[in-house]
DNA sequence: GCCAACGTTGGC
DNA sequence: GCCAACGTTGGC
């Protein structure tokens, strides 16, 4: 199994929306970097676990944690030309976007923020952590999860 | 609101 | 292929 952090800014879509989805489930649409890219096409697998992050929040940090239950698949939003999404490029023949399905599994009992990341040993190497790191699907290594898990106190 | 850092675009 | 300009991200 693979770890991995998905940023989402609660103000738009956040884990408690997630929560109360039919099934819990949601399709994270709307990436538009290519590394991220990669990232949803060819390396997420059903049944990996990712971390959901709050951005541009109020604090920011991990409020949940989803597992990735449909590997990727063609990102149709950025076909729709109404949607803030689109992408002209995007040819429906050979599609650039991508993105998976992920459903919640549980809600961490309080938010863990970015400050308490910081200053939790182990986690310096965390692609969140870097400077000026902006990727909004990144990797997490297993380490780091079962540190940032039992520093939540949720099972691992 | 500010601004540093990053990714993309486009002229050459 | 280089690189300046631009738009975006995201913490503060």
């Amino acid at each position: 199994m693979n770890f991995w952090l998905l940023k989402s800014e609660p103000e738009v879509f956040a884990f408690a929306d997630l929560m109360r989805a039919p099934k819990r489930t949601t399709h994270w649409d709307g990436v538009r970097n290519y590394q991220a890219r990669n990232t949803l096409r060819d390396l997420m697998r059903v049944g990996d676990r990712a971390f959901f992050y709050h951005s541009s929040a109020d604090p920011t940090g991990i409020a949940g944690i989803c597992e990735i239950v449909k590997s990727g698949y063609p990102d149709h939003t950025a076909f729709d030309p109404k949607d803030d999404h689109f992408d002209p490029k995007s040819d429906p023949a050979a599609p650039t976007w991508y993105m998976v399905d992920v459903r919640a599994v549980v809600a961490l009992p309080q938010l863990l923020t970015l400050a308490e990341l910081k200053a939790t040993k182990g986690l310096e190497k965390m692609v969140l952590l870097q400077r000026g790191s902006r990727l909004s699907v990144q990797p997490v290594t297993a380490k780091e999860w079962a540190i940032i898990c039992k520093k939540a106190g949720v099972p691992a």
